[in-house]
DNA sequence: GTCTATAACGAGATAGAC
DNA sequence: GTCTATCTCGTTATAGAC
């Protein structure tokens, strides 16, 4: 009997995947907009009415898409985090830099579901609760790399602002308690930057502007680095 | 005759005025994804297909509010240019905090308008000729201030990563002549970073993490200034 | 109970005849 | 400019199959 429900949870676990994917394709063929419902039952042989046993609406699916995203993100600026070198004093500079790199890599190789994630908010954009968790991923890995950094060699925190002393202590206290403030606050600015960049660079802003990317943008993410202090001061 | 098919033009003008003015209320109640030909034409009173003769399909449509839409920052920016204040020696970085800050404004102001621009190329992504010009507004603006508060004082340019040279000579080639090539990447750079902090507040990513927002971005804004030079180091 | 198929409603984009 | 026709879409109700 347990196996029977096995069986029926298991078919269904491979549709759902299955109409992910076939929904991932036609992302990248034709974009947000034009995901539509019936096409990925066509694609499938099912009749689209059917989907509705597995997402209740396609705003439901495209949420799934989103929390896909958002987590395969994370998991390539994870990977890269794991396997940077991490010789002798740069390793916190060069780990960062490699996460920048990992997600910009993700970006230009998914544009359409970077654009889901980054680029303006596509349904009647109510962003579910299920997608705080795995959208804070990449920044969460973005502040153990700076904490890393304090923590070894307690570099010089930028210098804070008069005005921004509350919330820099409020968002500290958030991101981790052994977080100096003004870090804290030099990380989100960083973070909303680097996904400037990496933006810009995905959505065309670039065309006939920047040409050799691959070096404006390693130069800009090491320049972030340094700006939240992953180089100890010579 | 010429009078008749100068009324015709004219009727032609306002008819189409008024279509985008429709679509622009409509653009900013719902949004990109729900513009729709038909309810702009009901409110018009006409019928859908008249709009055909004025714009050839709905992306044409959409098309021309980008076009408007990148008019409307670059002269906010440009306006927040001509009357910001300009006593010594911050002149420069008075303006550059001052056209952030219309951005910004005009962005918040105008959520919908402005991730038709700055968020994810929504039709089948083709960026038209015809938006290049409007779109490089607000981004030569801030190369003008740069290059002013340059020649007022030849500040030093921030050091120039080796692998960029070719491209810093390009850029500053296209930018203007009397701009110092490393100042023109980080100028680029700047660009790049200030619309990523300012797509992060309107799209959402700040929910629920950083709280007092118009200090924050001031305080950065007035940072990215001093990365392109707008201040003469003591 | 859980899935799938049929059929239908309402709304939209677009093309062509008038 | 309008009217009409065609096609696609999201979604739902309903009825039958495993």
């Amino acid at each position: 009997m347990t196996a029977v429900q096995g069986a029926r949870a298991r078919a269904r676990i491979e549709i759902t995947a299955a109409i992910k994917d076939e929904a991932r394709r036609q992302l990248a063929a034709d974009g947000a907009a034009k995901l539509s419902l019936r096409a990925v039952a066509r694609e499938l042989g099912m009749v689209s009415s059917a989907l509705y046993r597995y997402f209740p609406s396609r705003d439901d699916l495209l949420t799934a898409l989103i929390i896909d995203a958002y987590d395969a993100v994370g998991a390539a600026a994870e990977k890269a985090h794991a396997t940077a070198e991490t010789d002798a004093p740069r390793a916190h500079l060069t780990r960062w830099t490699a996460v920048c790199r990992a997600v910009r890599a993700w970006a230009l190789a998914h544009p359409h579901e970077y654009a889901l994630i980054y680029g303006s908010p596509v349904p009647g954009y109510t962003a579910p609760q299920d997608t705080v968790g795995p959208a804070s991923r990449t920044g969460l890995l973005l502040v153990s790399i700076a904490r890393a950094a304090y923590r070894d060699k307690g570099v010089a925190p930028p210098p804070l602002p008069a005005p921004l002393t509350g919330e820099a202590a409020r968002l500290a206290a958030a991101l981790g308690p052994d977080l100096p403030p003004a870090l804290s606050i030099a990380l989100v600015s960083a973070w909303a930057q680097l996904f400037g960049l990496i933006s810009f660079e995905v959505f065309g802003q670039f065309n006939r502007v920047v040409e050799d990317r691959d070096a404006f943008f390693d130069s800009a993410a090491e320049r972030l680095g340094r700006e939240v202090g992953l180089l100890p001061k010579p």
